[in-house]
DNA sequence: AATATAAATGGAAGCGTATTCATAGTCAAG
DNA sequence: CTTGACTATGAATACGCTTCCATTTATATT
């Protein structure tokens, strides 16, 4: 490995003058710059940033914990994150949470210096939010919070949970079902509430079997929705907590012989760029906003690393999105 | 920041003590191994990475240099790779490839002392092949190759293009336009060439007009797709590149009233989940192995780094792997 | 030409860790 | 006891860089 001393000796200058054209070429003759730089172009010298973070405290670098990408709204997060953060001269360092080891993937985080992180992955009341903060590392929480607030970007979700609700009682259905991840997360607790809420102002009473708490991997939102097609009392009408299940449904519910929306009419949230898709044309619930929400939380993370730096600290990010009904052909009025 | 050095005056030992417990407890005596491990969680010392980094000049990281996640393949890919180097103790640092800085992306990496590299971003006769070369890092590449050969896995492409294109023609087409990606990277190229072969073979021309070289981007996609179907002497069989295309052509040919097959068959490469989609069922071709192409070559490249650690060095990696069609309901035989 | 001032350069310390080497301590065998 | 052979520990150094401080060199002022 060529250092900077190797550049230095060869140039017949000091390894602090290397250092500054690096880094303050301005303090630097122009005829020891440009003996300098041949050096380094015949010795193919590239600066080591890892020792380079060890004196800076800075590695550039952020680590992103993110939902699985078998949910397209982590796709589109992760790709608006990672190249937003490049651009901003920010490597990324990307993991994805997994039912096994919740914690290992903190601690792998933790002793990497980071200069911040961006979370999804994080449960209500998870107990991690208190090392987060003992690490005095800027950290940004989106789609999910945690109850002791923080900075976190997210959608109006109880509202968006209404929303779509009321959407679906507005098309006289009164069996509607309910099908999301565990309650112990922010997103769908509070899609949950808003969906009990909604009922519960029209009257409609919750039915315990209309609520079907799954695992949001395919293979379970398969299997739940066999169950709950099987029923005796099948819904006429189901509320998907996020996209990625009602895309998983609609290939069970297509494959055996429903017909979306006449047999079942289907809502769900995310607004994800597959909803779009004219095959789909999924009835959903999403912000107002262009950019999605790892978008607008990485830009806050970047800004809170650079106060930071700065030794300044600003007042806490706590942004909750506007949503709306995006209507498309999953639903549909029931006739009774 | 807590370092070894408080934790070894807490614990009233030497640094290196310290640092003994850490790495090799087996030579310290029960007694202080507690003293310390006592001290250090006191303080909630954690080991800075960096600093470890430094000196055994090995990082723990890998970068992967992917394609867009606007292609599903990329997500499957990123999805194993990232969790597959997770399990076996290595971060990941991912970039996607953008049609802009194609360079700068490379430096990024290069300064960033990762142990490994892998990477399905890279022209056939890319010139950056060289420079990887000089890194002296191991790399692999997936999905796509580089001329020079170096490890690389990816699909028998060629094979699989005539694949596509002679289903196609056993179906009676004739007509059958070809849409993918520049062929300046050798999966469009083999691809493409497959598609040529087959058509000879049959002494079907290869009509210029059925060559569609596009940007596989939506938009781009969607645009191209227009100007396809517009043509007076429409195709009867498209044969697009990657599902991702296909998906994006299915999008626009569905919202435009086009019926498919019956109006239009389609075939595309990859096999990706999303083509399952009963929305989809999509016809296509793709390996015959349960992993992805990502997931076989990040489990080759971390054997590389271990290889190269232990200071051996084996033969190229080299892997074409084997395809297959899967026929589903996007091709249809043409009435004459 | 002499001095004051600014600009350019180099020496050395330090970032937090691992590791080599020397030293002090322990214990068994003689 | 004494010697020898380990074992447990610590001091010192190195990893490649930035940065503070001291020194030299160039430039401006009188």
């Amino acid at each position: 490995m060529v250092s900077s001393k190797d550049v230095a000796k060869r140039a017949g200058v000091s390894q602090t003058t290397v250092s500054r054209v690096l880094n303050t070429p301005e303090k630097v003759t122009d005829k020891t710059l440009e003996k300098v730089n041949k050096a380094m172009k015949e010795l193919e010298y590239r600066p080591n940033l890892i020792a380079r973070s060890l004196v800076k405290k800075k590695t550039h670098s952020i680590a992103l914990l993110s939902g699985p990408l078998h949910n397209p709204f982590y796709v589109e997060t992760t790709m608006s994150i990672v190249n937003y953060a490049k651009a901003h001269g920010f490597n990324v360092n990307v993991h994805f949470e997994s039912n096994t080891d919740q914690l290992s993937v903190y601690e792998d985080v933790f002793k990497h210096q980071v200069d911040g992180i961006i979370l999804s992955s994080i449960l209500y009341e998870d107990p991690i939010y208190q090392e987060l903060q003992q690490l005095n590392v800027p950290f940004i929480m989106f789609n999910r919070k945690h109850k002791e607030k923080g900075h976190y970007i997210e959608m109006d979700n109880a509202k968006a949970g209404r929303l779509a609700t009321d959407h679906l009682l507005e098309l006289n259905h009164r069996n509607i079902a309910w099908i999301g991840g565990p309650l112990v997360t922010s997103t769908f607790l509070a899609r949950y509430t808003g969906y009990c809420e909604a009922l519960e102002n029209k009257g409609v009473p919750v039915r315990s079997e209309n609520t079907v708490i799954t695992d949001t991997g395919k293979a379970a939102v398969l299997e739940k929705t066999k169950e709950l097609m099987a029923r005796k009392n099948k819904p006429s009408a189901i509320f998907a907590a996020t996209d990625s299940i009602a895309i998983y449904m609609m290939d069970w519910l297509l494959k055996n012989g429903y017909k979306i929306p006449e047999d079942v009419s289907i809502v769900s949230m995310d607004n994800v760029g597959w909803s779009h898709h004219h095959a789909f044309q999924l009835t959903t619930v999403g912000t107002v906003e262009q950019k999605n929400l790892g978008e607008i939380a990485i830009g806050h993370l970047i800004e809170l690393i650079h106060q930071k730096e700065r030794g300044e600290s600003g007042p806490f990010i706590q942004q909750t999105l506007e949503t709306r009904l995006f209507r498309r052909h999953t639903t549909k009025r029931k006739e009774s």
